[in-house]
DNA sequence: TCCCCTAATTGGCAGGTACCAATCTTGCAG
DNA sequence: CTGCAAGATTGGTACCTGCCAATTAGGGGA
């Protein structure tokens, strides 16, 4: 039972209560909201900063605080590939293709803020969504932060395995979206024609400390699948 | 010159004087801060909080609030193209390619939410940056929210018409990333050759009470361009 | 010398108060 | 009935106080 904040306990009742109410129906004023929840008005702010944030709700100076329509992303969360396909509703798997340590080199040291002559840890694998190839992923990992993972279970969850086994917490990371033109290996461990298009990502995870902890190339089939998200216009600067 | 929250002075300050500072070094405390600019912990924490959402600043609790390293990616503002190419330091054109009025249609009516019947501007553009294609865009907006839209100057940033002439604030969007084929007729406009693959970007601008503005799908050059974005570990729901 | 425990430091959470700014509602004037 | 203006409502900003939780630094003991 892990304690939790007042403000969360509030956001999840106050989700709990839109749950099935039609969008732009207004929420209680934050004022009712905190004298029937018994909290301080303080707190019923930052529920609703983090539904807001969440996409979940919408405010406006004056009027109120609205259910959010439907939103069809999700935002974005940073997902791994298992927790991915299972909001996708579809099973994932994996395939190992590749599994051992080898020098950084310049490209993935830069990344991972290493030195290049350093040892990393690579994992090829063909990852499936209800049996069908989905994507081909190469994770880069700093071999002095991950002892003996190349022996380990690879087939699940790598941020899990990550976390539980090493203790590493991924923050945050950075990703760089490209459609590339597959290569014919490439395209055959996919199951996709000759001279299809791909989607790549490159994504660097950082942990709390935005300290880089894993480097990963994620190539795509473009026909079944696709990146989703909101995106809300920033502060001026 | 508009009336600035303490808070928004306060960030841009500490913008300011974190600029230079190499990466990880400690920002003073939030207490320190506050004292310094004789402002409560409370706005600090609010200037703070802003920060931390951009990506500039990280917060260990226990430890302090250090500068974040420098991103690669300004986390992914919601930029119209003509900001997206100054960014990157091009210098954004536009050819139009089409202007006009017509039925909605299913589709673009779902995305819009709007009857079916109703009319909407569409206007189709090729986009440019230093002088060679970029991409390929074709914006819908209702035809009754933008009136005498489609005979205005239409070779400049369509946000920036929208807000001036129309009042009408995109707040956020939903964006849908897709890698796919190019067709003939598309390859031939962006100066590529036929076969290439193309990142299609598809894209519902929502006004600060989520309602559908414009439905916009844009279709860009896979070798001049990509997508760039920092994403954070969301809470549980 | 090394390790562990404690104390101080730092960000996180929660309560309260006051006033401002945008919006909506109401009612009066025309 | 319409239009506008004043007031009430609602979210936004700012201040304050107090305490909790994670982290770090320092001191004492083995």
């Amino acid at each position: 039972m892990a304690r939790q904040a007042k403000y969360e306990e509030l956001r999840m009742a106050l989700l709990a209560e839109m749950a099935g109410s039609p969008p732009h129906t207004p929420l209680p004023t934050e004022r009712e909201i905190s004298a029937r929840h018994g909290v301080s008005r303080n707190t019923v702010r930052q529920a609703l900063d983090a539904l807001e944030a969440a996409g979940a709700v919408y405010r406006v100076q004056g009027a109120g605080t609205f259910v959010a329509p439907a939103v069809v992303s999700k935002s974005l969360a940073l997902t791994s590939f298992s927790e991915d396909m299972r909001d996708r509703d579809l099973e994932p798997a994996s395939r190992l293709l590749a599994a051992g340590t080898v020098r950084a080199g310049r490209q993935v040291a830069g990344l991972l803020e290493i030195d290049p002559e350093a040892e990393v840890v690579r994992v090829s694998r063909l990852r499936l969504a209800d049996g069908a190839p989905m994507c081909l992923e190469t994770v880069h990992l700093p071999a002095q932060r991950v002892p003996g993972l190349a022996q380990e279970d690879l087939s699940g969850s790598l941020y899990e395995l990550l976390s539980v086994r090493h203790g590493l917490e991924i923050g945050s990371a950075e990703q760089i979206v490209r459609a590339v033109d597959l290569a014919e290996t490439e395209s055959a461990l996919l199951g996709v024609p000759v001279g299809s298009s791909g989607l790549r990502v490159q994504r660097v995870g950082l942990d709390r400390r935005e300290s880089p902890v894993e480097a990963t190339t994620t190539l795509y089939r473009a026909d079944r699948y696709d990146i989703r998200f909101t995106v809300r216009r920033a502060a001026r600067s």
